[in-house]
DNA sequence: GGAATTAGCACCAAGTTAGTGCGCTTTAGA
DNA sequence: TCTAAAGCGCACTAACTTGGTGCTAATTCC
């Protein structure tokens, strides 16, 4: 299925309403009471972006999250690796590390080397949707909103 | 997660199989032997692709399936829509088509927009990628095996 | 008629995901 | 110093999705 977990759009939601928070250390209760997102659940999701230092945390009574990167340095694919893992679009990339470079239909799984082309080129999309670009449209930090695309054409001539 | 699924995969190789037999009508059975994929399973997909008039069957004895379109004409994102539906990438947009244009958490659900223009352009990047360019290396149809990309720099600007 | 094929449907098993329980540690503030 | 509020960590359950199978037609060639 090509779709995000709901743990990595809890994620998103929480990081963009850090990103109008500043600097402050907002709790999950505050997140997880705005938007109706299930407290425990957002509080793991939280915890594994702090493991892979998208976050800093605080504990303690007035304590919570705050974002660890600046919004133009958080790359979606960022979040999307630190909460369901770098995705493998066929199955047998995620199970045979590039050996032979083959999975287990041996010479010839004919699908796989163009498949591994747009893998990257929808990785390449994640990777240049910046946190910045999805809170664009709200943001008291953005002067001019149309200023950046959420995506860059540009960069998506490496398909190629 | 981000991932086709076994029946895309199956459903790929056997229209790459297809390609390579020309206008033949070739079996499940020929398929499911030659890659190793369950006969049953890789049925009920080429099935699927028979509703979705992706290709066309031929019962009896000495039936079976062929293409019923060209490999220029027939895109990646139709053989994924057929097998498993159009993806919606946010959990909301699955569920709620388009009334407000809104999900359940209410007026701010601040990530909807940006992730579907990325939807967006995950689909383009489907559309644009023709069966012809994942059998390209192989085919005996193609004269220049370089001369036409697996997907198309210039569409990829309407991303913007 | 028999063999090989697609068609259709229901079903099961395994894996993944969403969500919860519970107890611990840390910290600010009364 | 006590207490409430917060994060930390792990295990666990329930629901859903996916991969795969069984069985029984209906169709067509030889």
């Amino acid at each position: 299925m090509i779709q995000l977990t709901k743990r990595t759009e809890y994620g998103l939601i929480a990081l963009v309403h850090m990103a109008d928070r500043e600097r402050d250390y907002v709790s999950v209760r505050e997140i997880s009471e705005r938007y109706l997102i299930p407290r425990r659940l957002l509080a793991e999701v939280l915890k594994d972006l702090c493991h892979a230092r998208l976050v800093d945390s605080q504990r303690g009574a007035t304590g919570g999250y705050t974002l660890a990167l600046s919004p133009d340095r958080l790359a979606l694919s960022e979040v999307v690796a630190a909460l369901e893992g770098r995705p493998s679009l066929t199955s047998c990339e995620s199970l045979a590390p590039a050996q032979h470079g083959e999975c287990g239909l041996e010479p010839l799984c004919p699908i796989r080397s163009p498949l591994h082309r747009l893998r990257e080129g929808l990785w390449q999309l994640m990777q240049r949707t910046t946190l910045r670009s999805l809170l664009k449209p709200r943001s008291p930090l953005t002067g001019d909103p149309d200023a950046e695309p959420a995506v860059s054409p540009a960069v998506l001539t490496v398909l190629s």
